[in-house]
DNA sequence: TCGAAAATGTTGAATGTTCAAGAATTGGGA
DNA sequence: TCCCAATTCTTGAACATTCAACATTTTCGA
């Protein structure tokens, strides 16, 4: 049986807090790394989904890197002046807008992905290979079980 | 030995991305708890903070709440509006601003407790007892490591 | 087939956050 | 002691996000 839990629990004791601050401090040291290319966070998210070459609508989109729709709507306004992505009319249903990555994009992509990597990489020295697999695990579980 | 990560690694596996998945998806529920007072998360971490009783200089404060500087102060100076918490210059150093919860701010402080509570109960029945020590346990590990 | 409701994406106003600069105070070294 | 640098907090302007309303297209039941 699952304890319940008392409302008098620390702040640093619930788990929505941990959360947030594991995710802050993570967070900050990846946008660290891909400042050198002056890019934010949710833009390598968005060139890493379209590099598979796909179109994607902006709902998928929007889910796919945990943006709001007009949030969206305007990061892509600003890397579509930037030439990184462009807009496609869907064909089958027009109310649908598709969105590519560009050469430009994709070289980009390519730069970010080794940032990112070598923020993984340091993340595993000073973390553990173990540990950092199974807190994976945990998460995916967390959010199958949250949604 | 650490193996090294594959810089094309999808969005879905890297850390940096369960950990925002994960802190997105639990504190919309919270938040969505929390709605019932009408206070926002952020409210609901300075009240507990606070809630010792002691006064908090900002800084301390905003370390605490996840917050920038800027961002608390503006927060703060809503929940002096609604008398929810009051400032009191610092005696020993005068540059500090000291910050205490009212006997309303305790009141609400106490409901928004028991909404945060019942959502820790809510996920201790979905997600398991054991898989949320765990994962607690690797948080607070990961924080300690990354910082 | 027609029309109302749902789905998709964008826009503009309101709101919130961040960056850089400023004001006040403290701490220490010359 | 005096002055300059560091600390603490706040402010205003620039910037980003969100909410609600809108336009377009599709879906589906009457």
């Amino acid at each position: 049986m699952a304890k319940s839990p008392n409302p008098n629990t620390p702040l640093t004791e619930h788990l929505a807090y941990l959360l947030a601050q594991a995710n802050r401090e993570i967070n900050r040291q990846l946008e660290s790394r891909l400042s050198a290319e002056g890019v934010p966070v949710e833009q390598w998210r968005i060139l890493k989904v379209l590099s598979d070459g796909e179109g994607h609508s902006m709902g998928d989109l929007a889910e796919a890197v945990l943006l709001n729709h007009p949030t969206l709507t305007k990061m892509i306004d600003r890397m579509v002046s930037d030439s990184l992505v462009y807009r496609r009319q869907d064909a089958h249903d027009r109310r649908k807008v598709l969105m590519f990555i560009s050469d430009r994009g994709k070289a980009l992509c390519k730069r970010l992905n080794s940032l990112a990597a070598s923020q993984e990489a340091h993340i595993l020295e000073n973390y553990g290979d173990k540990a950092t697999g199974e807190l994976k695990r945990l998460l995916e579980n967390l959010i199958d079980a949250a949604s």
